[in-house]
Parts: structure tokens; C-alpha cells; sequence
DNA sequence: TTCTCTACTGTGAACGCTCACAGAAGCATG
DNA sequence: CATGCTTCTGTGAGCGTTCACAGTAGAGAA
């Protein structure tokens, strides 16, 4: 004889049989699962009671069918998952998203679409109405998948800047220029005048950004701008020593570097190593992020701290908003700069 | 005057509005939605051009109220991001899982239940019905999350062999115990007799049988069993680099050395060039998993390579089927030494 | 008493879809 | 001509919830 209803998924119990259970109406049943305004301590218990016995748990469908929202939300790759796996600073952001969610019992649903097959999925994923919002970590400028979803309607927070500029799209990024400009004039207070730069990709406006700030303060200082202290990585360690053994051929009397990102100064670290300079005492070396990475390197890098947790944080509340009914917005938030020992 | 359509989202068109603008019955707009079986040419062709004018997206909600599927799988880690993150078997795996679903058009959540709070938001989600099934991919044993999501029904299959043996988990893994044989012999066969092991967490079946097959071959060829050789680590590289370090100090005369992972065996690397041992000539170092630290290593790592493309579509069929009845199911595949510098 | 207010409870309708069924039309077969 | 079979189409019911509404009971005020 045997007992086979573990491998046949019997019919899960619904409101309906936990409201026979419990003596009380569906509807009391509901108001219980939904805050207990307005139930009397007695149902109350007998409600609860009755869903500990039955096992109940509510079927999400149904209740996203008649309400509409899906009391989830989603967080969107729209590159290779490597690209995002090993860098420090997702995981970061990732843990943040997570918990700022968990503060309104919202659980967070990673969702792949490195290829092209798998964003046709996941938008239409999403579309359906899966989740009610996504969160979106797209290094490059504008994305196609972001652009698909805000014309379907879909609440949605950028992290970083968007390259087009329509005013209709939520971002949080850090000030970027703001945060370059800091690092440069710390280079400058050390009496570095030959500062070179490894900047981001740019075609991304965090790379453009950055830039901009470390031309804008040599500017203003009065130190001339010379395009052989000047090239482009893309934000890994191997484009960062690749750089610098650039400009260390380009400029051989470099003595500072602002590196965009602390992954690219690991990787000039190793260059300048290589090369026979001493950090900081020939050449003073700062990067930005302030990620694990900075703090791992030898020596410890001076670098801009991205306020990670606030940006998680505020993409969250955006995001929430949004889904509320609220417009679109942007924020900026400031950058802050950490000394350590490589300048 | 503002244009005020785009913020607040319009009420989406429904099946209704496609088979109003087909001048068709609800009926064929959803033959047609899914499969076009007993749909002539002609309202065929009249829905789908419905369906593109009006921008219609099937309600996902609606549709699993009443089919009882949700057509998404869901891959769940129970561990903290980071530890599989930066595994570089786990990116494989995944994409291997993701691959295999996408030939059946079903989009893969990735679930991250790292804390307790998150784990009990994340399994009720799950138990709701919001995927149809879940990929777990869990080092440690007995999951108690594992445990949950079996008892409420959920079809489940895990990636490596769970610690509690009960006949009705499904799961799949490489066959751990003779690929340790393999390597073992090899080990033997290039003449050497004191041969170092660091196993993985024995809390682990993996681990265990990684080391029983290593002892195993050991006994068969006549070759005293020191436990002066023997220690464990938790596959990671920094574990894999102490570990050796004790070994040296307890068996300084040690010729070869069985890593239970490669990552661990990089750690190996860097402890026995500390040393002042030579790879291969002083001590050959076999590695396990053939992940892309074994090419990457210096010298490139002999290794027991699991074949993760066939776990992963394996995980995947043994999934579906589960969710389409049948029963739970384990699956052991072989495993391949692959002979490079370091032996 | 009667009226009002508050706290609580039950009921039908609806959400958007699929499924089973009934029926129509076309064609071949008896 | 009836009968059956196949292909196609429309219709009503129902999936498990929530929501709006109606209604009840009890307390306090007039």
C-alpha cells in the first residue's frame, strides 16, 4: 500500500476554507491578511489560528489580478551577469536595494538579460505585470530595454545618469564631477602639477563627468591641459594598467594619476609598480568608488567615496514613489573624499 | 497645458479590447495567444494584427489563477551573494540553467535569500505559486529552506547531493568520490607516495566523498594513510593557502598535494611558491572542478573537470519534469581529469 | 425610548484570463 | 439524405482574491 500524495501537489487550501475553519467570512479572513483593521480580537485569533492550521498562504495571483500590483519588484541586468558579479560595487548596491525593500516587505527579484533573447523575455516579463517596478544598473548609456519599458509604463530608477536626457526618467547617481574635482585639487594641494587621468568609458556620462571635473580644476588653477596626460579605460583593471603604461610612455614626468575608478588603480598600481615608481612618493595615485577594491590595494588608495547605501537607498524610495503615482525624478548625491596612503 | 498621460498609467488593454478590434470572440484570441491550434488563417492573422495594434500584453496574473502555472522558475541561493558571486563555477551554472529554460521560453528568477528575514519573505513568496518550481544551488547540507519549499509542494531540484538522504529530493551532481579516484591515481601514477590532501568542508557530502575517494585509492594501492596529510577548508582560495601551509609544517616531505577545488588549489599555489616548492618538479597539485582558475593559475592546474553544461540541463530537465508530475529524481554524472602543468 | 455613531461582519461583483462545452460549417462516407 | 468526422468559433463558468456596500450589534447621548 502505498501513500502517494506527496509526489501529486494536493489543492492548496484557499480564504475560503480557512473562513469555514475559523467560523468567520471571507471577507473578515482578508481584512485579517491585510493589516486587521477593523476585526475583533476574537476573529482575530480564530483567523490566524485557522491559517497555522490549514497552512494557508495567500495564492499572489489573485490577488494581484483584482489589485493590480504584484507587491514585488524587480532588479535588471541588462548586461553579461559577469560584468556585474565581480564588481564590488554592485554587491554593494544590490545589498542595499535588498534591504531598503525589506524595510516594506517587498522581496527583490534578480533578472538576467545579457542576451538579446532573454531581454524579450524579461520585458515581457515585466510588461505582463510581474513586477511593479524595476530597479535598472545599466553602465552604458541609454538603454534600449529602459526605454522599452518607461514607453510600456513601468515605474523604473536608473542607477548612474542616463545619457539622454529626457526629463521623464528616474535616476540616482553620485556627483560625479563634483567628486573629480575634489580628488584634483587634493592632487594639486600635494604640489602635483602633472596630474594624467585615467577616465571612464566616454560614452557613459559618469566617464564624461569625471572628466570634466579633473580639466575643470586644472583650469582654474591655472595648470595647462595636455592630452598626452589624458586617456580612456572602461572601468576594469586590465583597461587601468593598460592606461597607465600609456601615459606613463606618453608622459614619463607624470606625478599624480586620478584614476576613475579604484578596479582601473589596481591596475596602474601594478603598472607604475612595474614601471619602478614609487606610490605615493614619485607618483600619487587616486582613484574613486571607494570600493573593497580600494582598500585591498598596496598601498591603500586614496579615492572618492560613493555614498552606495544612500544611492540603494534612494533608488528604492524613487522607485516606490513612482509606483505610488509620482513623477520621475533625479538625484544627486555628494561624494566625499577618502585619504589613504597612495597620495 | 500638460499632456498628463504619461504618468499615470493607463489601464492596459485586455483580451477583450484585441477580440473587439479583431471582430473575434475572446475565445480565439486566447487559441491564438497560445499555440494557434484550431484557429483559421484569417482570424489568425485579424488577432495578431490586434494584438500589435493595440499593444496587448497577456496578463500574467490572470493567467496563472487559472492555469495554476506561473511559467517562470526560480533560482534560489540560501547563502549570502557574494560566495557564489565570485565563484566562477556558479556564472557557468547559472548560465547553463538559463540557457536550458530559455529553449522552453521560461524566464529564471534569481532569488537571493541570504538572511533569515529574507529567507522567510522569499519562500512564502515562492510558496504563493509565483514560480513554478526552484533551481537550488546550496554547499551547505540540509537546507532548512530546502526542506520548507519540498513540504509545501514546490518542485525543487538541487545542484550537488544533499546531506540528508531522503529518497524524495531530487537532485544533481557530479560524481564526486570517483573523479577524487581519478585524480588520486594519477597522482600515484607519476610515481609519487606522500600525497597531501585539502579536502572540502566535511559538513558537506561533496567534501566527504572528495576525501573518502582519496583515501580510498590510497588503500587499494598500499599506500599508508597520515593524517599529518589530511586537512579540510571551505573551498575558498584564502582556505586552500592556510591549509597548505599546514601541511608543509606537518609534512615537510610531501610530493603532491589533492586540492578539493581549484580556487583553493590557487591558494595552494601561492603557499608552495612561498615555500620555495617547485610545481610540478617538487610537488605535483591536482585541482577539482576545472572552473577558469585552473587555466588561469601559474602553472595551469591539472584538474577533475564537472561538467556543469550537462548539470545544469540536467537540473533543468529533472525540473520540468517534476512540475509536470513526475517524480523526484537523482541524477550522478561522470566527471574527467584533465591533465595540465601542475602535475 | 430613539437616534446616532462606531466597531465589526457578510455578500456579491469584479479582476482578466482559460477551459470545457456546445454548436456551426464543410466535407467525405454510408 | 442522414451520419459522422474534422475544423473552427462563441459562450458561460470559474480560478482566489479584494473591494464597495449593506447590514448588525452595542454604546452613549438626547
Amino acid at each position: 500500500m502505498t501513500m502517494s500524495n506527496t509526489g501529486g501537489r494536493r489543492r492548496p487550501p484557499t480564504i475560503h476554507d480557512v473562513a469555514r475553519e475559523a467560523g468567520v467570512s471571507r471577507g473578515t479572513v482578508s481584512r485579517v491578511l491585510n493589516g486587521g483593521h477593523y476585526v475583533s480580537p476574537t476573529a482575530q485569533e480564530a483567523v490566524n489560528a485557522a491559517i497555522r492550521k490549514t497552512g494557508y498562504v495567500v495564492n499572489r495571483h489573485a490577488r494581484s489580478l483584482i489589485t493590480g500590483r504584484s507587491d514585488s519588484i524587480g532588479f535588471l541586468l541588462t548586461e553579461p551577469q559577469e560584468r556585474f558579479f565581480e564588481d564590488p560595487n554592485f554587491n554593494v548596491l544590490l545589498s542595499g536595494c535588498t534591504q531598503a525593500l525589506a524595510a516594506h516587505d517587498i522581496p527583490l527579484l534578480l533578472m538576467l538579460a545579457g542576451t538579446p533573447d532573454e531581454r524579450r523575455r524579461i520585458t515581457r516579463y515585466i510588461t505582463a505585470g510581474h513586477v511593479d517596478g524595476v530597479l535598472l544598473v545599466s553602465s552604458h548609456s541609454g538603454d534600449p530595454v529602459a526605454d522599452e519599458l518607461r514607453e510600456a509604463g513601468v515605474p523604473l530608477v536608473q542607477c548612474g545618469k542616463p545619457m539622454g536626457l529626457g526629463s521623464k526618467v528616474s535616476y540616482v547617481a553620485a556627483d560625479d564631477r563634483d567628486g573629480a574635482r575634489d580628488m584634483v585639487r587634493h592632487l594639486l594641494s600635494l604640489g602635483r602639477r602633472r596630474i594624467g587621468v585615467v577616465s571612464g568609458p566616454l560614452d557613459t556620462p559618469g566617464g564624461v563627468d569625471r572628466l570634466a571635473g579633473y580639466k575643470e580644476v586644472l583650469t582654474e588653477a591655472g595648470v595647462e591641459i595636455d592630452d598626452a596626460l589624458i586617456v580612456s579605460g572602461d572601468y576594469s583593471r586590465a583597461s587601468g594598467e593598460a592606461g597607465t603604461e600609456r601615459l606613463l610612455a606618453q608622459a614619463p614626468d607624470m606625478d599624480a594619476l586620478f584614476v576613475a575608478s579604484d578596479l582601473m588603480a589596481q591596475g596602474a598600481l601594478t603598472a607604475l609598480h612595474r614601471a619602478g615608481r614609487r606610490v605615493p612618493e614619485d607618483v600619487s595615485v587616486g582613484g574613486f568608488d571607494d570600493s573593497s577594491a580600494a582598500t585591498e590595494a598596496t598601498p591603500a588608495l586614496t579615492t572618492v567615496r560613493q555614498p552606495y547605501d544612500r544611492i540603494s537607498a534612494e533608488m528604492v524610495r524613487l522607485l516606490l514613489a513612482q509606483i505610488g503615482g509620482e513623477d520621475p525624478a533625479a538625484v544627486i548625491l555628494p561624494t566625499e573624499l577618502v585619504k589613504r596612503e597612495s597620495t
